[in-house]
Order: C-alpha cells, then sequence, then structure tokens
DNA sequence: GGAGTTATTGGACAGATGCGCAATAGCGAT
DNA sequence: ATCGCTATTGCGCATCTGTCCAATAACTCC
C-alpha cells in the first residue's frame, strides 16, 4: 500500500510480528498472519528480513526489551531500595493482560528449538536478574536489608516469579493472580529481613488515613 | 508389519509417540515421524487415534502419570512425614535428563492452544499438590511440621518447583540443577518450621560416619 | 489348505507454510 | 510532464501437514 521508509516499515512489521504473536502465540505465527496484520503483501515482508525466525525472534527482543524499560523506569522512581523492590513488584504483578505472561512462556518453551530466541530469552533473564541484584546490593550496604548472597537472592527471587507467571498462565483459576503475588512478597521480604507487609505498598505507620484531610 | 493385538498395537503407538516427543518437542511431533519411528506406515495411526491432538494428548498424559506414579511410590517408602517429603524431593530433582522436564515446558505453552491438553496438565498438576498436600498434613498432625494452611503451603512448593524446572530447562548454565535444588530443599524447610538441612538425606545425629563398622 | 476376518499398507488429497522473483506502482528529481 | 529509483505486489514453487481410503497381506478357524 503506501509506501513508507525502510526503517519506519521495518517497524511497523516487527510491531505487527508482536501483535500476531501475542493473539495466536509463537508456533502459530505466520508470514501471511503478519501480512494480513498489517495490511501488505507477504512477500514484502521477505525484503526486511531473512527468515521467520529471525523475525519472530526481534519481536521477542522487542516485547522483552519494553517490559524490562518498563520495570526499570518504576524502579527508579523509588527514594530508597525498599521502595524499588516494592515498585518493581508492582510492575511485575500489574499484568493487566495474561498474554504477556504467555509469550514469556511461549518463548521459554520454544527457545529449546530455536537457538536465536535462546540466546535473547537468556540475556533479557540475566538482565532482569541484574536488575533486582542491583536492588538487593544497594539495599544490604545502605543497613536496610540483609543478604548473604545478592546474586543468589536476586536468582531465587526471579525463579519464584517465573513460577508464579507459569501457574498464572497454565493453570488459571487454580489459583489467583493477587494471591500468588502476595505469596511471592512475602518470600522477599522473608528472603531479605524485612518486615511482613512492608513490600505490599502501605508503610506501616505511614498510612494515608485518619489524619489525612 | 507384524500384525499385533489392537490393545498392543495402541499402546506402541502411545509409547512411539511419546519417544518422538521427548525428542522433537510436542509441536514438531508429526504423524510420520511416529510411524518412522514405530516401523510401521502413517495410515495405520489413525485407525487407532482418531486426530492428531488425542494422540498427542494421551501421550503426554502417559508420560506425566508415570512421573507422578515414580513419586508417589517412592514416597510410600518412606517412614514418616519428613522422610516422606524427603523422597519426594529426591525423585523430583533426580532428573537424569532434562528432556522430562522439557516436555513439561512443551505441555504448558502448547496447553493454550490444545484445551484436551491443558485439561491434562491441569488434571496432573492438581494430583502433584495432592501428593504433596497429604504429606504436609500428616507432618502437621503428627507435629513433625507446622504449617497453618497445607493447601497453600502445597501450591507454594510447586509453584517454587516449576520455576526451578524453568530455569533449569530454560536458562540452563545459568545456575546448576543441584544448586537449584538445594534451594528448593531451604525453602521447604523454611515453609513448615523444619530445621535447615533435614531433607538433605542427611539426618542430623544420624549420620553413617564415625561409628559405622 | 482354503476362506473369512482384520490389521496394515502406501499413496491421494486438500490445505498451509516459508521463500523467491519478475512485474508493478508510487515517489522524488529534473 | 517525464524519468529513474525502489518499495511493493501477487503469485508460483517446493515442501510439509493431518486425514482418509481402497488394496493388500497376515492371521485364525474350519
Amino acid at each position: 500500500m503506501a509506501r513508507m521508509t525502510p526503517e519506519a516499515r521495518r517497524e511497523s512489521i516487527v510491531a505487527a510480528t508482536l501483535a500476531v504473536m501475542h493473539r495466536q502465540g509463537i508456533a502459530a505465527t505466520t508470514v501471511r498472519d503478519v501480512a494480513a496484520a498489517l495490511g501488505t503483501s507477504s512477500g514484502l515482508i521477505h525484503h526486511y528480513v531473512t527468515s521467520m525466525d529471525e523475525l519472530i525472534t526481534e519481536a521477542f527482543e522487542l516485547a522483552a526489551t519494553e517490559d524490562l524499560e518498563r520495570a526499570a523506569s518504576a524502579v527508579s522512581g523509588g527514594t530508597d531500595p525498599i521502595d524499588h523492590l516494592r515498585r518493581f513488584f508492582d510492575s511485575y504483578t500489574r499484568a493487566d493482560d495474561d498474554s504477556g505472561m504467555q509469550l514469556w512462556l511461549d518463548a521459554w518453551a520454544e527457545a529449546a528449538r530455536r537457538p536465536a530466541l535462546q540466546r535473547a530469552s537468556r540475556r533479557l533473564n540475566e538482565a532482569w536478574q541484574g536488575l533486582v541484584c542491583t536492588i538487593i546490593t544497594d539495599g544490604c550496604s545502605s543497613g536496610v536489608m540483609r543478604c548473604a548472597d545478592p546474586q543468589a537472592a536476586s536468582w531465587r527471587l526471579i525463579s519464584l516469579l517465573d513460577g508464579l507467571t507459569l501457574q498464572t498462565v497454565a493453570h488459571g483459576d487454580t489459583v489467583s493472580a493477587e494471591q500468588a503475588a502476595r505469596w511471592s512478597r512475602r518470600a522477599a521480604e522473608q528472603e531479605l529481613g524485612l518486615e511482613p507487609g512492608i513490600l505490599d505498598g502501605i508503610e506501616p505507620g505511614a498510612r494515608p488515613s485518619g489524619r489525612v484531610r
């Protein structure tokens, strides 16, 4: 249809691919589906992308990087390490839509057969771990958290959150997402020597009720 | 090839399907692959199975049920609830082969697009949870464990083990399986008020060293 | 050994998929 | 208005998929 500059076209292709992947899952995303969503012919796509594998990997990286940046910017808004961690949980838990989590689950499973996707998934996973590790290290050096091995602790935390993702997506109604989120907060508080409930967003003794006019 | 009784043939088909699924993953398993592994023609398979979906679901159920029964029989060999739990962890962790875990990961992801598989996966997940819940309930009533809500605790434990499965399979070399298994044991001990290390298979004060002749 | 039953064959069929390519149409410069 | 460049088309090709079916081979019973 309308002519576009190569960079803009490429971006629109990756974005459309991501939309289809959210709707249909990674394995069921075809070139023709993307073309239909984009309103163009299917031949166009292969002029911007050498293979379907490359396209899928790129789209996943786009989504994953967006997720990560959203979390990172949410964290950076905090005032101290505990607030950082609280914001991290908020941004992670605020999944208005299960399709984002389903995409991660798809990517994890699909990674075994797509080396490029595996590399991307691993890199992003380490970035998430690094984000949490920074928070914990800060918390330890400023004395508000207690943790012998921040790297191991952040690994455990990410692992727990992955388990939560999985249970929420794969066995949906067995347990509510809110309940699961609460449990993961309790585990983090216990892990880091924090007082229970402090990550729920309600600072004990500083609640905005009563005195507030 | 050689003629078989319908029941035996059906079993051999499901078994061959499972083998292919382990090797290639669920989504990449085709009728022709199964026929080749079986050494028969592809037409035969549809005389015993109405659709590929049914075959995949049945093969997954076979593998999952075997896993569950192996865990259940391992648990039943114990002498008390703590020993039951220890044996449960042993059987869960003793994954000589990642392909079993990869199969579960595949099933979780694939479940979104295959209703029959989703039902099977959910049912099996609840059975696992029930197994752990029984152990915890026994442990609580006999007083060796402390737990306010056995059902919630077993949910958390299964969720943690799923997260472990995922990290091991999807991001393999970041962390070793042994380390991950140890961490999940520590979490269980903490959750149930047990003394640290008691699930490692070495009962404190009853180690087979020194005095043993 | 022959006949009937049935497990098994091997390919046909329709649909879908990734990919490539000549032809076309849109846009900017002259 | 015309020309040249290139983004875009639309289809063709080879391959793979699940499903089905008439023909065939193997086994059993008489």
